[in-house]
DNA sequence: GAGTGGTCTAGACCACTTT
DNA sequence: AAGTGGTCTAGACCACTCT
């Protein structure tokens, strides 16, 4: 029964004390050797404990000092941005694709300094919506650097994702994102059937793969029917460490 | 000059081949045992260094099976939600909250609901305009549970903000975001001083402390002035493991 | 049975900050 | 000098999978 690790059981004996108040913000933590002698564990095993619970953000550690309880557990939060096509089939839902443009370009303006390419040079433009049991609920609008994606206007993105299709080519490094509430054009309001005045959740996405920026995406959700969620919760005393889910949301109601 | 630990060069040299491309998405990482023989370092720093990578998302590890190349590396990245005043002041720039209203409430529909609580009983209600150089960036609409803050209406929100009123008083332990679009109401309008016609984004929040919910707040930002942003990169050959950084940023431009 | 990851130990050396 | 965290080792036992 008690086949937790004993690094588990070290750490969880830490996190009772962080929950049950007894060690407040900034408190010194007991020691490593403190550890191995009230836990009857190796220094190893409560070098483990205590740097995994650092590696979380719950305790700071300062060598030649001591460990203390860190500061501001409670103040930054995660959010992540999940695949559409993985998210709905992870609801038990459909996922479908419509390409309404594939073609190549060249890249002026905003695109272009996204995409750090000098003016003229080409991008793929790719413009997708994505439908969770037929109703729209992203439109993909992405820009991807030619010389990366040669092979990009043979495929078919109603069956590969494109951000599958370029984590295919290379893998993909870095990604930048930004969340923002827009109001949508009109072809955007059309193609994601949404009612007039309607604002979009719009998130941006650039990707790089050695160095370079690859991606640049737009994509829109219908605000009356999308939302970012997550969840941010210590396991106090069952599970393994932290339990960090979100999702990109069909709203429920 | 080699001065880093062992194991972050075992670290380093997986890291080299992900990106390479000499390994790829499912393909065997060597072995423990390998890199044992290959790097000369224990089999402890191995697994140090397999495991972190494996902590870390960029690998699968399967016990009796093998290491391998992680699949989805691209597909889930990270935003942060910050503290509004945190992140105004590590811009440099003034932070300054307006208090519109404080008081003390029966807890009806959605309040009662998101906070678990019967209808009728008390919560407090805080409503604050947060400026950055006077400029309204962000309206928090916050309601807290009456029994977990009781000298609640003794603050002084324009000086201590709420969230940092409510972690003094007992370590929050999980927290749950949702991020939309939104038209705000006239209310909200006003006190942000939008544009007509202008969208929020709209955080939701709700903390937990000791298994209870204690505080659900809204937070209206103009959809014109304000962005959530994240960035997301493994570090390649230099630094540590992760820089993940984000703010919640004013747009610049 | 050979190989894998998962864990644990007892001891070691180091650089550092505190007293 | 004593205490701290940071790292590393050589060996060990285990449960598991694969052949």
């Amino acid at each position: 029964m008690n086949s937790k690790p004993r690094y588990q059981q070290v750490k969880d004996y830490v996190l009772a004390q962080l929950e049950s108040g007894a060690l407040q913000a900034k408190d010194r933590v007991p020691s490593e050797n403190e550890l191995v002698e009230k836990m009857n564990v190796s220094r190893m095993t409560a070098n483990r404990a205590l740097r995994e619970l650092n590696d979380e953000g719950l305790l700071v550690r300062i060598a030649g000092v001591g460990t203390f309880v860190a500061d501001f557990k409670a103040t930054s939060h995660v959010l992540e941005v999940h695949n559409i096509a993985d998210e709905i089939k992870r609801r038990g839902h459909e996922h479908a694709a419509l390409v309404l443009q594939l073609s190549r370009q060249h890249a002026r303006g905003e695109i272009a300094r996204a995409l750090q390419l000098g003016q003229g040079e080409d991008v793929f433009h790719i413009l997708v919506v994505h439908r969770e049991n037929d109703i729209p609920i992203q439109l993909e609008d992405r820009y991807v650097r030619a010389m990366f994606a040669p092979d990009c206007l043979e495929q078919d993105f109603a069956v590969i994702t494109p951000s599958a299709y370029l984590s295919n080519i290379s893998p993909l490094q870095e990604a930048e994102h930004s969340v923002q509430a827009a109001m949508p054009n009109a072809a955007v309001t059309r193609h994601l059937r949404m009612k007039a005045g309607e604002p979009c959740l719009l998130v941006m996405r650039r990707t790089w793969s050695r160095g370079l920026p690859v991606s640049f995406a737009r994509l829109h959700h219908p605000g009356s029917r999308y939302e970012l969620t997550g969840r941010f919760a210590p396991a106090n005393s069952g599970n393994n460490e932290y339990t960090q889910f979100s999702e990109l949301g069909r709203r429920e109601q």
